[in-house]
DNA sequence: CGCATATTTGATAGATTTCAATTTATGTGG
DNA sequence: CCACATAAATTGAAATCTATCAAATATGCG
């Protein structure tokens, strides 16, 4: 177990302050935080169904998804998480559980023990606060993955997820509308619930009516206007606050 | 704002005290919370979108729903609340809500201010720990949810939403099989992403295969182990502790 | 180059929606 | 207690979206 102050904890410190205030002296101690580096390979299980752990699971490179199983053997993706985030904060309060983590495409993850992290929200109640905030952040964003799913038709869905992960990863102001997202279509699939098959076609649908480019993993948003009006998409459960910049877009 | 040890406090105490340790201490200053009682008439909101609100809801009567609605008017309820449940607990640290509560049927809330919340958390980091640990067991929930919409036909889903239902009000092992759960067709529809049509069909399917009758508002299940393989339920997730007594139901 | 994985294509089947109408419950005032 | 108004449940037929199955093509990688 290493302590150093990468700029992976950096990185979670950032989103962490993106939502909350942290004193000076918890930012010290969240990048003191004791860490296991961990690399998986490809749709490979990180934290396994059923599994009791003792640590949370920071993602510094590649994607991880929530993964859900049912008897059938159907899959669904219920999160996913890039690097910055803390994968399964929730895990600190709840060891025990119900889904599996899983790498879509390699990924590196960081291990965080539950009792650092446990001993920092213990001692410093503005922390506890910043983690409870963060888990009902992804509370939010699950319910809309609920609404996205049930009420949504495979093109509106498909939209809405890239706008979800266009603004959490920082497009389009960052790269003027292309983003890295590292997921094949059948991925894709698990997390829309929709056949491969279905994605597939959608994307081309997509594509055809220059509304966004899928090639390898790159994501190149054509029309944002028209993506996020077809995906009715709001930013506002994200609290990213950077809602300006998609107004600026979207004017 | 009245100061009572109401049995309703009491039964969110006691919800709390079943997944979390409280001290003897804050179980005193959690019965002696300030509350507003408000009565809320069938299908109006009492937390509106886009509010931000200053307490938190606790529901003594009835049902609460989430409910997301899209431009189009489509609606989604994604959480259903039951008496004891403090159906917003995480606006405590979230007040800007993306969305919506609304009473199913009517309904009877106690208002309980952010303010006393926050100070009781600040004080007794068991308490942040056991509120924070309640919004994770919600979010739990709400990942089902994505899974039971997402990867389920509306048989299966109907009877996964019955099993999760049954087992949060305390049935079978409280009433032998039968529960009260005051929603209409059309509420079903909301929460289970299908239209008003089809769960009378789905409904009319499982009465007729004898597994369960729905009539008024009373749950009657007839077939504790058919309903259970049919939704491919597990209630580890909703974290009551109660499994056993399934066992012995479906053994 | 050749294997494994990922994407694309076509045809058909199925589940659920949609629309429109009817019947049945539920509650309320006379 | 009945008559009425309203909401809820039920029914039928047609339309639509998505799944399924099977196969072909493309792509990445050793």
């Amino acid at each position: 177990m290493s302590r150093n102050s990468s700029p992976d904890l950096q990185r979670f410190l950032d989103r962490l302050t993106l939502r909350s205030p942290v004193s000076q002296d918890a930012r010290r101690a969240i990048l003191d935080l004791p860490v296991q580096a961990v690399e998986v390979a490809a749709n490979r299980d990180f934290v396994h169904l059923g599994d009791r752990v003792d640590h949370a699971c920071l993602v510094t490179a590649g994607l991880a998804g929530r993964i859900h199983q049912d008897s059938d053997g159907r899959r669904q993706i219920t999160a996913i998480h890039i690097p910055g985030d803390m994968a399964d904060l929730h895990s600190v309060v709840q060891p025990a559980g119900s889904s599996a983590l899983q790498a879509l495409g390699t990924a590196s993850i960081l291990r965080v023990p539950h009792a650092a992290l446990r001993r920092l929200a213990a001692r410093d109640s503005g922390v506890a606060e910043a983690f409870w905030r963060d888990c009902a952040v992804d509370a939010a964003i699950l319910s809309q993955w609920v609404v996205n799913v049930g009420r949504r038709d495979a093109r509106a869905r498909t939209a809405h997820l890239f706008c979800e992960m266009a603004t959490r990863y920082g497009s389009p102001t960052v790269n003027g509308g292309a983003f890295r997202f590292p997921v094949t279509q059948s991925h894709l699939a698990d997390a829309l619930s929709l056949t491969p098959v279905h994605v597939n076609r959608t994307l081309m649908g997509l594509r055809r009516d220059r509304v966004l480019t899928v090639q390898r993993q790159l994501v190149t948003v054509h029309d944002w206007r028209a993506l996020i009006e077809l995906a009715d998409f709001d930013p506002g459960y994200l609290h990213i606050a950077r809602t300006h910049s998609w107004a600026d877009v979207a004017a």
